[in-house]
Parts: C-alpha cells; sequence; structure tokens
DNA sequence: AAGTATTAAAATATCGACATTATCTATAAA
DNA sequence: TTTATAGATAATGTCGATATTTTAATACTT
C-alpha cells in the first residue's frame, strides 16, 4: 500500500490488531498506547477510529476515548444469519448471471483450496488458509456482478472476523474441518449445476453450522 | 443532538449538505470553505470527512484533499437493485416473525402517511413527506428482527438518498405520486395478510420503479 | 503557437501544546 | 467497613503553527 496517509496506515494496521484480537473485545484503546505503537500523533489516530466507528468495530464515547467494540452473543447470531441471507441472495444470482470465466475462476480457486489442505494441521497457518478460503468463496459470489451487494457481504464478512477467528483456532487439527471441506465440494458441484435452490441452501449451512459450534464458545 | 463533540456535529450537518445537495456531486470539499462553513478547526471536518469516506459519501485522494463521490447511472441501477434485494428480504423475514405491535405500527404509520398525502403538492414540504414515507417502510421492516439487516438497509438507503431527492423534485405535484400512495395500500394488505410472495413482489417493484424513471434524469 | 520549465500561491497532513474533562488515590466522615 | 470528598494524575478534544505537496500563473524555449 503505497502512497497513503498515516490515518489509513494507522486503519490498516488498528484494524487488523482488532480482528485479531491483539486488542480483545472491550479493551480501552488509550492514545498514548497507540501512538507508541503506530508511531503516529493523535490527528491520524483519531481519524483512523472515527472510521472504525463506522465499521462498528469501535466505539466511542465523549470524553471517555474509544474502546474495542464488546463481542456477545446476540451479535454473533445476528451476524452469522445476516451473512447466510446476503451469501445466499450472492449465490443465487450468481448462478443466474455467471458466464464461462466465472465458472473457470471458481474450479481455480477450489483447486487451490484443497491443494493447501495441510494448512489446517494443528501447527497450521490458519490465517493462510482462511484467506485462500475466502477467496474460494469470493470466486463464486463475484459473478453476482452487483459491486453494492458485494461490499455489504465484505462488510459482515470483516465483522465476523473477530468471531470466526475463535472458530479456526478452536478446530485447530480437528474432524469438523473435514466436513467444512467436503461442502465446499458440494458447493462447487451445484454451483457449476446452476441448481440454484441447492446452493442456496449449500452455502447458508456452511455458513450457519460455524456459528453454532460458536454459540458455545461464548 | 446534546453532549457531542465537534466531529459528531460536523458529521451530521455535512453529511445533511451532501444528501440534500448543498455540495453537489464531486464537489471539492475545501477545508478553508468547511472551516467557515461549519466554525470548526481542521481536525474534527477531517475526523467527520473520514466517515463520510467510509459510508461511500466522500472520496479522499492523498496530499490532494476530498470531494464529494460522484453520482453515476451504473452507481444508481446498482443501488436501486440491491435495495430491492435487501428490502424484499427484510420484508419476506418480517412477514414470518412479525407479532401484533408490529402489524399495529403499520396501520399507523400508513394513516400517518396518507393523512399527509398533501406535502406531496408542488409547493408542499417534500423532505416532510419522505420522512413519513421513511418512516412508514420501517414500519414493516423492522419486524424482520436483525439489527444487521437493518443497519445495512439503512446504509443503502442513505447512499440512495441523492437520486432519491431527484426524483422528489422532478415528480412533485406530478401525477407519479399517485401511483406509489396506491403501492402503499397494495403492500399493506399484502403484508397483513402474510402473503409473502406479493408482499415481496410489490416492495421490489416499489422500490424500482422510480429507479427507472431516474435514469433517464442523470 | 504549443509545449515545457520555473516560480508563486494555496491547500493539505501532521505535530506539539493547551484547556477541559474524566479517572484514580488518599483522606476524612458516618 | 463503607461511603463521600478533595486533590492529584492522566487522558481527551481542539486549535494554531509548520513542513510538504499540489495547483496555478508566468516565463521561456523550440
Amino acid at each position: 500500500m503505497p502512497q497513503e496517509n498515516s490515518a489509513a496506515k494507522v486503519l490498516y494496521h488498528l484494524k487488523h490488531d482488532i480482528l485479531i484480537g491483539f486488542f480483545g473485545a472491550g479493551h480501552k484503546l488509550k492514545m498514548s498506547v497507540l501512538k507508541a505503537r503506530y508511531n503516529v500523533g493523535v490527528n491520524p489516530l483519531r481519524e483512523a477510529l472515527s472510521q472504525l466507528v463506522v465499521m462498528h468495530l469501535v466505539q466511542v464515547q465523549d470524553q471517555r476515548g474509544y474502546r474495542v467494540c464488546p463481542v456477545t452473543r446476540v451479535e454473533l447470531i445476528d451476524i452469522y444469519h445476516t451473512r447466510a441471507q446476503i451469501e445466499s441472495l450472492c449465490v443465487g444470482l450468481a448462478i443466474q448471471r455467471g458466464d464461462e470465466a466465472w465458472e473457470a475462476d471458481i474450479v481455480a480457486a477450489a483447486y487451490r483450496l484443497h491443494s493447501n489442505a495441510g494448512l489446517l494441521q494443528a501447527d497450521g497457518d490458519l490465517q493462510a488458509w482462511e484467506q485462500l478460503h475466502q477467496q474460494f468463496h469470493y470466486s463464486i459470489v463475484k459473478g453476482c456482478g452487483s459491486e453494492e451487494l458485494l461490499r455489504v457481504r465484505l462488510d459482515l464478512y470483516e465483522k465476523a472476523s473477530r468471531y470466526r477467528n475463535l472458530w479456526l483456532t478452536h478446530n485447530a487439527g480437528h474432524a469438523a474441518f473435514d466436513v467444512n471441506q467436503m461442502e465446499h465440494e458440494q458447493l462447487v458441484s451445484a454451483v457449476l449445476a446452476r441448481d440454484l435452490e441447492v446452493a442456496q441452501k449449500l452455502i447458508s449451512q456452511h455458513i450457519l453450522v460455524p456459528s453454532q459450534v460458536l454459540q458455545e464458545l461464548i
């Protein structure tokens, strides 16, 4: 990311630190700490924090500074259910509108994901796997052809990250991933066969099942 | 709005000024002008502008300041189609989940809207009508019970405001509003009858029809 | 005349400093 | 021991100043 101002750099790093849990839910974000960590003054910091407030990752209280938004079971359920609906919408539109290049990209992304299943072992790089995983699902939904819908989807994906990371670390090296992998293959089949109903059912389940496991972890 | 910092106040007013078109699409937002208009320093301004960037109402270019996002026909179509999908989703869930209090609120909101149809005359207060209009539609979708989905919906509604205002002023005193009014009555009937399919069809049309008129105005 | 280089003016991005407000600590009263 | 109060400490929100960069205006060259 070249040629950016300080606020943009801080936003990138701070957002990352919140999403991976370096600054946990509810954590007070003190200016003195942030200044030292990111080597900037208060003003770029406040700009970045302002943006995170709009993204609902950070809360602000007048004269009392900023803190990381709490995570709650209610929000977890709401985010995952909404994601299931939106993703289902995207998949439905993509199946109606996707062309051959779209199909090829899906096959390629599925292959990459499958080839790197080793990342899911207990000592693997879970974040690297998650990136491939995300790219796979994106290859499907991008066929919907709506920038706005994809933006909404991305916002929700990011908002879910803090919860998803719990699931990832909890399942590292476990059998839950095998089921997850199988669902991908079924999804590819249904999508390429343009079976709207089955594909939507599968993607919805694929999102909701982990959320049910997560509910017991919070 | 008591007890807010300067940035929050500026955000409120500046956002309003952009949505109603005081600062038109593509307009350069010079610090000197904004400082004078809102009586604040650059830092609260930059915080507010940063937030508007996240909302996709303002663009930022490094070292070249801020400007109001352009409006395009492509974005218009995308926003309205996405709104139709999301609103349809909300209505569907609301019909499944809404209780009696929800029904009562809808009837009340529909009554208020109908009673104030006079605001739609050529010399009427269109913004006041739009507020009642929005409250009416909100009374329906709030039954979906999902804060996240309602948030997504609100973001899209606000993003569509600049386009909608074109439609409002263009139609002031015209017959197009009569059709619009009739659609409301049909929608209430379908929703209260819990007729999911008809209600979704109606709400989708209700959003898409104005967008077709708008495409010729851009 | 068209395009390029140079200079001047304006605008932006960031910092340090200060006034205001909140939080913590220690002491005193119930 | 608990509650209240007062002072000390720390943190926040805003401004003015400054270095840097862009934009505009002007002069120069081909």
